[in-house]
RNA sequence: GAGUCUAUAGCUCAGUUGGUUAGAGCGCUUCGUUGACAUCGAAGAGGUCAGAGGUCCGAGUCCUCUUAGACUCACCA
């Protein structure tokens, strides 16, 4: 053996486990019945996006890697199931950034070529993260890998949404969203960043009709959208407003009348009690407008510039631009009667970082209470149990209110929605193109039409619009009956849509009941770890769709684990400059030391501070562990003993040995418990003590002075060590006893695959 | 606006259901080690466990408040 512990050779036992067919669990004959006996241990991995490396994140998935171990040399039927993530937004911006360094956009393209190229891309760099979970050691089961854009995979979410539809759980509908004018899509509200902008209120006359000199005031921190407002609501009970029942007020700069309505959940108290009602560009007014069936007035447009339905002169500007012509126009006409200084939340796009426009547009919903509904009661029932504690509380105040999800992205790269429109019996559908002249054009099909092919349109379509209301279908051939001329759905489904039916999808449920046996023998799988920050965005989405889908519940146990941030606690950024690459860690200091890092000492759902030093003290365990063994062989070949034993004589026991034996039973069970619960800084830093302080400064120590009595319980104690330490170290625990199984002509067999010491 | 978490040695953090002199790693001081490991060993310095009050025979641990920080959610003009 080296004098030191080379990590360059972890590469080779990888390879030994994966030809082993270690990773790989048998399905049996009958699944169904034979899960009843014994139940397996499933993980599913989180995937991540296929096109970019891991970084110090996903190195956590060393809990996962620890869970799978652990239960697998338990004797359980172990799966640990890998798959990559397409990652539609994320991917789509990435791209759209290398576009740009060659001086290229998105819309330089129709919408199939640029699905291609980004296909392409993804692609290209989709090995890196296999590569890079199998250097860390993940005994992840590759025979059964996944990647969210496999043909089956969106077959099942095509199925599923097709049954939502049918269901009525899926609609469509103009309201309010979350538009980034600069991303040019729509965002669901936990895509959505609250940031707290010091501003203004503005007070504004708008003059009553027929009154002369009589006026309301309206305080507003969004004066450029009163070119969209379609009345003014004040509280019924508000004496100031009480006797303008019936009357009218003309709204200023456009000359046009609005009503005054009587909305009780307006606040007398704030500011002047009467408020500007905007229905296409706040979410509150739009409800205000349902309530009192008002006008609706969109004046910005998806590109963020104000539209024909505002005066000739602020037509072409952007909000902000709009804002200061309001204010200039209002004051110099003698209607503006104070601004005050006011701070409020504004949200902003959680991608770009600019506000975003609350707008009404077309979308796809998910009817979301009665998915909901269910998912709220398994996890109070805890049928579903969410590790740690606290997490379980923030689901269900978060789930208890939670409104219709936006599924729709208009962006290219993701699932297609399988939804297809015929153009002849819904000509006002708004289509964009690019010709044959590679001209962008845009327009209602009914007046395309004239002079362009449906073939042309169809081969450079890059998006299209249709009005709410608009017929749909389910498959182009049900489309093509009435004529030809159909066109998909150029919308993409929101990412959790897909993942989140990552559970059943990838052990293979079919939507017409001929599930796979792996579905039936793994699902409904053990354990669901991820990271808290997509509690929401995925972990409440799987239990959601796993319900409605399957009927079941997708895990029993979410355990949300931290964020890894630097050496003072400090979230890792590239902007900062303290990332620590993972893979860069472990070509140092060897896999295992970052992997003992990630862990050891960590207390559930805490943050988690990784530095060099950290590691780097860690690779002096897993090298201490190494001279131990090593040194253990080297007493043993000088006292060099007729026969190597692993049978310990309790009559021949001093009270050392006794003591270390006693210890490491003790070791055995707590490091058990511990991994039952989830403990797993617990479980390694008591491991650590044991190894380095019990037995090697201790235990070995005083058996220097000894004889070939000491030997069986020197080699009990290491094995046994090894065996409790491979979950976290599983690269330096294998070499070791592989070296001591050839040595010693023990009974062939690896650490992988062995059995847990109880 | 609602909620969650954190505060323990110079630094980063453990401390399971409240139970004798509060722990680890790194750092620091002194010493040792020519045949496991300088990626080592031994010894040591260093903490009124944020502050105040309370429950208890007993509180770092449970309760209340205060202070300071972090985070999550949220359609109020």
């Amino acid at each position: 053996m080296d004098k030191a512990y080379n990590p360059a050779s972890e590469a080779q036992i990888y390879d030994i486990w994966l030809t082993s067919g270690a990773f790989t669990p048998k399905v049996p004959e009958n699944p169904q019945e034979s899960r009843l006996k014994k139940e397996p241990f499933t993980i599913i991995l989180p995937p991540p996006n296929a096109n970019n490396p891991l970084h110090a994140g996903h190195a956590l998935f060393t809990v996962e890697d620890i869970l799978v171990r652990f239960h697998r040399m338990l004797g359980d039927p172990t799966l640990w199931l890998p798959g990559t993530d397409h990652a539609g937004i994320e991917t789509q911006f990435v791209f759209e950034k290398y576009l740009q360094k060659q001086g290229k956009s998105r819309f330089d393209y129709d919408r199939q070529t640029l699905f291609k190229m980004i296909f392409d891309y993804v692609n290209e760099n989709r090995d890196v993260a296999k590569n890079q979970m199998k250097r860390l050691g993940f005994s992840l089961d590759w025979t059964r890998e996944k990647f969210t854009m496999d043909p089956d995979h969106i077959t099942r979410v095509y199925a599923v949404f097709h049954r939502m539809v049918s269901q009525g759980l899926v609609y469509r509908d103009e309201k309010i969203v979350n538009y980034c004018t600069f991303c040019g899509t729509a965002f669901s509200n936990l895509e959505v960043e609250h940031k707290s902008v010091a501003s203004h209120l503005w007070y504004f006359k708008y003059p009553i009709v027929g009154e002369k000199d009589k006026y309301i005031t309206v305080a507003t921190t969004r004066p450029e959208t009163m070119l969209g407002d379609t009345a003014v609501a004040v509280n019924s009970k508000d004496p100031r407003y009480k006797n303008l029942s019936g009357k009218k007020l003309l709204l200023p700069l456009v000359n046009k009348e609005i009503p005054i309505i009587f909305e009780d959940s307006i606040d007398p108290k704030f500011g002047t009690g009467a408020v500007k009602v905007t229905p296409s560009h706040s979410p509150e007014d739009y409800d205000m407008a349902k309530k009192f069936n008002l006008e609706f007035v969109r004046i910005f447009d998806y590109d963020g510039k104000s539209n024909k339905n505002v005066p000739e002169k602020y037509r072409g500007f952007y909000p902000n631009q709009v804002r200061q012509m309001v204010i200039d126009d209002l004051t110099s006409a003698g209607l503006m009667e104070k601004i005050v200084d006011y701070s409020h939340e504004v949200g902003h796009c959680y991608k770009c970082g600019r506000p975003i426009e609350p707008i009404t547009a077309p979308q796809w919903f998910v009817k979301i209470k009665p998915l909901a509904d269910k998912a709220v009661d398994v996890v109070k029932n805890d049928e579903i149990l969410i590790f740690p504690k606290r997490f379980k509380k923030s689901y269900l105040t978060w789930m208890k209110d939670v409104r219709d999800w936006p599924i729709s992205r208009q962006i290219v790269w993701g699932h297609q929605i399988p939804a297809w429109y015929n153009l002849d019996e819904t000509p006002n559908i708004n289509i964009t193109f690019i010709n044959s002249q590679n001209e962008t054009i845009t327009g209602l099909w009914s007046d395309l039409i004239k002079n362009n092919s449906y073939q042309e349109i169809k081969s450079g379509l890059q998006s299209l619009i249709a009005p709410v209301g608009s017929k749909f279908y389910l498959s182009e051939t049900d489309a093509q009956k009435k004529s030809q001329n159909v066109l998909q759905e150029t919308d993409t489904f929101d990412t959790w849509f897909s993942s989140g039916q990552w559970p059943y999808s990838t052990l293979g449920w079919d939507p017409n009941g001929h599930h796979s046996p792996d579905f039936e023998y793994f699902y409904p799988t053990t354990v669901l770890d991820t990271m808290w920050d997509i509690l929401f965005f995925w972990v409440a989405r799987m239990i959601m769709f796993g319900l409605y889908t399957t009927g079941q519940i997708p895990f029993k146990v979410a355990h949300m684990h931290s964020r890894v941030t630097d050496s003072k606690g400090q979230k890792m950024s590239k902007s900062k400059g303290n990332v620590i690459d993972p893979l860069t860690m472990s070509d140092q200091y060897g896999a295992d030391a970052l992997r003992m890092a990630l862990v050891i000492g960590v207390a559930p759902g805490s943050d988690i501070s990784l530095s060099e030093d950290k590691i780097r003290a860690q690779r002096n365990f897993v090298n201490k562990i190494w001279n131990a063994s090593r040194f253990v062989e080297m007493l043993i070949d000088r006292l060099n003993p007729q026969k190597i034993s692993l049978e310990i004589d309790k009559s021949k026991l001093s009270d050392v040995d006794n003591d270390i034996l006693d210890k490491l039973n003790k070791i055995t069970i707590s490091t058990t418990k511990h991994l039952d619960h989830y403990h797993f800084g617990q479980a390694s830093e008591d491991l650590y003590q044991f190894f380095w302080k019990e037995f090697c400064d201790i235990y070995i120590e005083s058996a220097k002075d000894r004889g070939e009595e000491t030997i069986p319980v020197l080699l009990t104690v290491l094995i046994t060590s090894l065996k409790l330490l491979h979950p976290f170290i599983p690269f330096v625990t294998e070499t070791v006893y592989q070296d001591l199984i050839s040595k010693y002509n023990l009974p062939k067999e690896l650490l992988i695959s062995s059995s847990w010491p109880l």
